[in-house]
DNA sequence: TGCAATCGTGCATAAACGTGCAATACCGGG
DNA sequence: CCCGGTATTGCACGTTTATGCACGATTGCA
């Protein structure tokens, strides 16, 4: 489109900036092959940043003037470390340029925010918080299914939300799941929820679950998916290896 | 097609503020090329949004005059309380059961924050984050809004979420605005978030606007509704007084 | 200590900038 | 119709800013 792509000295202060707030650090030798400028217009962007008080030098680089982020809670962190390490897993499965569904769930929103940037990937998503996780980053485009969101599962559910849905093809699906069974397959709460998932494995190339140790054993009311729906599991690493077995027989590759 | 294709000063500098916004950044060289006039124009052009303080003037073109990021504590937190004031002042015109449209934007997002549980509302919106704001307090049913997201307004924009707004009706409607003025009335910067503000409007007995006063001495490209649309005005209480006279006299309530 | 990576400084070059000036177009009054 | 004022534009000039390279000093690591 414009001539020029080329960044502006001063916009390229503010995206190291921006990538310094995200990161909590910026590496010279990086900025420098990303901005396709040499280290030393880096390393005098970095120093009147520096000079501004917006970051700290270090040698290498640069870190964030302030503390980065307080540790979080200790209980609540285990979990939430575990869904980050499962999301981080999931997010590699993820290709260039691909068009994934995204569903709604806390796990889900861990991969959502797990995403690496400058993959020119469209995200396609019943939940607002997923659609936060990645609105704004870079190559980064996002759809949002609308429709009347239910408190429980923090998303869209509902007739006009599958009617959108099935608008899209998708080369990835991640739906949230209730239970998992290693034969009869995905298992949900809710009648609504169950529908819009089918319409959403239906639509894509591929599914992948992130399942948390709890939905192992768990059991739910409603059918939703057959086994054989299902291309890739996701699940923590201490899993037992029998029950693993039992899922790479029926043709699901698994990931620790 | 006129003979004459000429761009008008004035128009073009409307132009120039329009891709600003749009791409977060304009590059002198390439508006000459495009406009067909010299640097040595558009310089000028640009030198004159600065000192409107419509735009940041950078070696090389110009930025949105936003602060990127937090300078200084005091003042983004001087802007989110005020934004939380006018938020709860806002909140105050909503009655009981009532079905409301809130567009994106981070004033509207205090506004959803500051709205009361327990009063069977319906909020109909196209911004995840006034989704999150609300989802799950009690007394609150949610309606998302589907499309495409942008994310310099952190909404759905686009054809797919105007017709799922022509399907609503609302009590009252919350469009945000970029520009306000108490003759011609709302405006933006977008053309594609012209018409759904336009469709919410319509959709919607009343319309609330909540203007922090950098948009009260703003300027926009696009007009977006006639000042005769507005029933109320939410501003801060140190507004000039002729000013909102002339708000008054136009029909609209003020509320401080 | 030795070595490689990183850093700071000085310098040359190219791009962008501001200013002054002249040419042109537009507008209202005589 | 003419004429003076204003606005806009492009050009020439000297100035400022940004950049990359060369060189020597410094730092981190084994």
């Amino acid at each position: 489109m414009s001539v020029t792509d080329a960044t502006l000295p001063r916009e390229r202060q503010g995206l190291i900036l921006e990538r310094l707030h995200r990161d909590g650090k910026v590496v010279a030798t990086d900025l420098a092959l990303e901005f396709k400028v040499s280290e030393d217009s880096i390393r005098r962007d970095l120093r009147d940043l520096a000079a501004q008080g917006l970051c700290r030098r270090v040698y290498g680089g640069a870190l964030l003037a302030q503390t980065p982020v307080a540790p979080l809670g200790e209980r609540h962190h285990e979990r939430a470390e575990l869904k980050r390490v499962l999301g981080r897993v999931a997010a590699s499965l993820v290709g260039e340029k691909q068009i994934i569904f995204i569903d709604a769930g806390s796990t889900n929103t861990a991969l959502a925010k797990a995403l690496p940037d400058h993959r020119s990937l469209t995200v396609v998503t019943n939940a607002p918080d997923v659609a936060t996780a990645v609105l704004g980053r870079p190559g980064f485009e996002v759809i949002l299914l609308g429709g009347r969101l239910d408190p429980r599962i923090g998303g869209a559910i509902g007739s006009r939300t599958i009617r959108q849905a099935q608008d899209i093809r998708a080369d990835l699906c991640f739906p949230g799941v209730c239970a998992l069974d290693p034969v009869s397959g995905l298992w949900t709460f809710d009648e609504e929820e169950t529908v819009l998932k089918q319409a959403m494995i239906e639509a894509s190339g591929e599914t992948v679950v992130i399942a948390t140790p709890d939905k192992l054993v768990a059991s739910a009311t409603h059918h939703t998916a057959p086994i054989t729906a299902l291309t890739h599991l996701v699940v923590a690493s201490d899993t037992d290896a029998s029950m693993l077995e039992r899922y790479r027989h029926a043709g699901v590759a698994v990931h620790l």
